[in-house]
DNA sequence: CATGAATGAGCCTTCATTCAT
DNA sequence: AATGAATGAAGGCTCATTCAT
């Protein structure tokens, strides 16, 4: 997982350091180079030449639940259920936003600092972008949603169960808020 | 605005604090009471004396709003379409939240540094929980939607609006995601 | 115990700053002059018109001690034993520092704040010379011991007893270290 | 004198910083970090790196001089005679205390920054205690005299000579204050 | 006389980043 | 490549003192 051309020890390092900053994000704590550099046990210098800043550690963090999220967009892909292909893809994307909080800000995040972000990203977006085409061409959703809307509106559900209080339930209140939202509040 | 016993040259400072503040808060800028203290032109200590925290100034700044909110809040009580009032208050809701910065935060922030804030808080949200136990009452709403999910869900579709690129069409982004929350992204 | 020539009211306030300032002393509490307003309920102007610094309040707060303290001395004057005169001089003065936070402070201070202090010192002090003298001449008193040594190991016994950790024995202990000062640690 | 493990720049600089801080204590001025960097011409990141709070410097000066007094300890254990032993060891110490103004506040203080610091306070401590033992078997000393009492005693003994002052005469009267001290000002 | 708002110097501390070793 | 010491801007907060009201 570490790039390539890297030699044994560095990439040894690499993954030190990627493991020690995804420990960080999963306790909530912001990723600090200098921090991250004597929990991993080794110099700042090595941090930052690894990770120029803290954004591309926190992407490389994030990259394996992106990568993940891709290979599942694949597969919906394959569904011939345009309706079940769409919302499950959601719900996936959903359940990792809220399990990774390295996810919800690097999704978010309007520029990347690694150029394998920037290709998940993209990546994400047209298997979305396919998706609802075929859904919308199947007519089983409202016509007026387009492409740019589905980061927002996931963004927007994953930050709204972080807001709820228990985070215990957090994946369960998650998988509520976007059934709501597939289905709407209101019963017509 | 200002607190009731205040001198009249006090009251002109605690105003061009929340105005400064307000501008910063426009402009995306996190507040800092050093910087704010230089932009109003007044020693810090002024600025310590009216508010001790950024927080307590932020919620200073965010106060009209929510009281215009809790008005519009006991309006929509008056309202006898249980749909509709709910409706109502939760478009209003999500224009205030997108259109100032200050209300998001504060919103989503768990503890209060103002006691008005607290009180403000515990009015809407009692008047939501009101307006949904009518409108479920009404079976209007799902009925797996619970008092509790009313902010996270308000907070969760202004961030949405707010990931969405285009600035200038936040207020109209908001009011599409939130109709299609109400009405459901899926047609049935 | 205010100065003369004052209002009622002036002499009330003045009266309410001493007090509250006794207690800070008491709780070992550094005076400052804001904080004495605010526990008095008074301006910080009305406390910097009764003591232009902390200095001189702290010596307000001190003066009823140095003025029992003065008494006594008359008193040991009287005695005809000049050993024991001496003794229960200094005995006194050791239980008064220990006691009040203030007399140390005001004591071992080389300057003063207000002219009642210098005067009470200089009384304090040439009561310590004359019973020192009678001492000397009594020969029941080591030769080298000058008059100005008294202030300074009075000092010292008092803080050495706030040194030793016990708060409670505080006065217990004083006394202990004074008669082992008279006595001599030494058995000879 | 700096702490082993440390690159030859690195140790440069902490002796920097000591040796600044020595001059500050020596003049009685107060220690603060940031006003210890700027005389040593170094970032203060780099004072703090070396000490978190200005008493760990303190104490940093001060070892020296209580490594001194633990190594004159050792020698008065050696020492036959316990009046003397005890006697040449108080002595050391005022004249140690009197001198170096750091080691007064160390050795006043409840805790400690430093291990190195606790270490030798508590050898010291168990020196005291074990010649204090020693004279009261031979029963040169007063019953009543703990080893509880030897660090108070000593600290009062400084500060009754730092008291009033000529600072050049400062050693001379803490040796006469010491000498009263274990004979008694009262002639017997 | 009393009030208490305003001042702002001054201290503390953190952290992203560089660069000599 | 790795190290980690050094840097210093930046921000936070307090408090003694003044002075307009």
């Amino acid at each position: 997982m570490p790039p390539a051309p890297l030699r044994k020890d560095a990439a040894r390092n690499w993954e030190r350091i990627v493991a020690v900053a995804r420990d960080l994000v999963d306790e909530g704590t912001p990723l600090q180079l200098n921090d991250i550099a004597r929990r991993a046990r080794m110099g700042v210098g090595t941090v930052y030449r690894h990770f120029p800043t803290a954004e591309a550690l926190l992407e490389a963090v994030a990259t394996p639940s992106l990568e993940a999220l891709a290979a599942h967009g694949e597969q919906a892909l394959a569904d011939d259920d345009p309706g079940r292909a769409l919302a499950d893809f959601l719900t996936r994307t959903i359940e990792a936003q809220v399990t990774d909080a390295a996810l919800s800000t690097v999704t978010a995040a309007p520029t990347d600092a690694l150029p394998r972000t920037t290709e998940l990203k993209r990546t994400l977006s047209s298997v979305g972008r396919e998706l609802l085409r075929r859904a919308r061409d199947a007519e089983v959703v409202r016509p007026d949603l387009t492409p740019e809307d589905l980061v927002p509106l996931m963004c927007g559900i994953a930050y709204a169960a972080n807001v709820h209080g228990a985070p215990a339930a957090r994946v369960e209140t998650a998988r509520r808020y976007l059934t709501a939202l597939l289905e709407g509040l209101y019963i017509r």
